[in-house]
DNA sequence: TCTACTAGGTGTTATTTTTACACTAAATGA
DNA sequence: TCATTTAGTGTAAAAATAACACCTAGTAGA
């Protein structure tokens, strides 16, 4: 139970329990994808500890709001766009993982939209100091961030073979070789383009639209939808979706 | 950061903020086996809200606590036994989940080894009053409890199907049959007994001991036990576990 | 305008994995 | 010794996966 206190710790302090209390923040994994290769989103700290290092990029959980709210707010803010796939992660709670005081983090791993958000080789975010890092060359991180970020993607990497949440990481309109390359990128494997397609289609959850795609001095490419629908009726069909 | 107030108010709520946090507490689905039926654990709560009504066993995060030490001195304090195999399931921070005030419940699953803990139909549990419960079964329980145990069931039979967790759940030398069992009453479906036996032989990871259990009047089935590190060497080569 | 280049797009076969299925073995109790 | 019960075992058909090569349709530049 909350109460109040009188004097002048009050105006500084005035939130009072009967037994200590961790702070309570959430941290997110931002993944993205850039020049076909897998990015990963980070912060430079300017307070201590760990001033001027990367970070995962954060916030403590206000009063009033969900935890998942709390993440799409520090998403919008760092990150600027909104209907950012998220995803709990992992709740980290060691006594000793921050230096100040205990600390518990709710951990989200989001998948932006190379489309939505301008992905470049380390553009800089709206504000303060942000980054896209190569996942193969990321720095040491504050806190147990590098700990979280391995979990993010060993969950990435499973995830993505039985849950349709590649298509997170593409344009609303995408070509198979675009998506094959999400696979093939995040898995650090390269697939058999067509069994991938085969596969891929056979779901029936690809829309083919009246539309192709112009890159170079080659053919054009078909472009496909992510069909909400039909996936939904495709897991109610008890069929399962794999790659 | 924490601050001491003076006053006799800092004798009842000595720990004070200067942003509210709320409380943190750790809830667990503990899922056990009996007479081959999938069992879940709850307690009766004996103060308000919820008064009289199941609910998880649980407890609010000590300060010099880790998380899974906390509900690892939960689940020793509710079931009184100790190496349970315990794992995160998921964090509940829903503003409303609490009528009382703001609470943020790391949750967590465990598996009770039917050998080492007296399961019964509607046994006490060694102090204050819990029941096993069949999970076909299972009351109204408070908070938001019902979806906490809906989201751990459905992951403790994804997770029974590429990892080798079934073990937890039944004694150190077991048989096939029995080990067929578990998956059969998770998974909600029957197996097939010689595609099943052959495939989880494939693997090597179950040591044929010299012991042979017998039950009726029957022939005596062999006993097995889980080999950890056979286990190891096969995740090592890559095989995948599945059932 | 022709040619070289580039990525897009497509089927078939061999191999592996999965599924379906039925009888004998070893013990007990009557 | 016979009836009953669960333990334990192999094979064949079907399905899924993996391996593999060439033509297509456009652009760029000669």
């Amino acid at each position: 139970m909350k109460h109040r206190t009188s004097a002048t710790v009050q105006q500084q302090f005035p939130y009072c329990y009967e037994f200590p209390r961790p702070a309570l923040t959430v941290d997110c994994v931002v993944f993205g994808l850039a020049l076909d290769r897998l990015k990963v989103l980070f912060v430079r700290r300017d307070t201590p500890p760990f001033i001027n290092q990367w970070s995962l990029p954060g916030g403590f959980v206000q009063a009033e709001e969900d935890l998942d709210e709390c993440a799409k707010r520090v998403l919008l803010r760092k990150t600027g766009c909104k209907n950012i796939y998220i995803e709990q992660l992992y709740t980290f709670g060691s006594t000793d993982r921050d230096p100040r005081e205990r600390t518990i983090s709710v951990t989200y791993y989001a998948l932006v939209n190379s489309a939505e958000f301008p992905l470049a080789e380390n553009t800089s975010a709206p504000e303060k100091q942000a980054e896209w890092f190569d996942i193969e060359n990321t720095p040491k991180l504050a806190f147990d961030h590098n700990e979280i970020l391995r979990l993010a993607l060993a969950r990435l990497r499973a995830k993505i073979t039985y849950q349709p949440i590649s298509f997170e990481l593409l344009p609303k309109a995408f070509t198979l070789t675009k998506l094959q390359n999400v696979y093939e990128v995040i898995l650090g494997e390269s697939l058999d383009k067509r069994n991938f397609r085969k596969k891929l289609l056979s779901y029936g959850i690809l829309k083919p639209l009246q539309a192709w795609e112009q890159n170079g001095r080659q053919r054009p490419a078909q472009l496909y939808s992510f069909d909400r629908l039909a996936y939904k009726r495709l897991v109610n069909t008890g069929t399962p979706f794999e790659v």
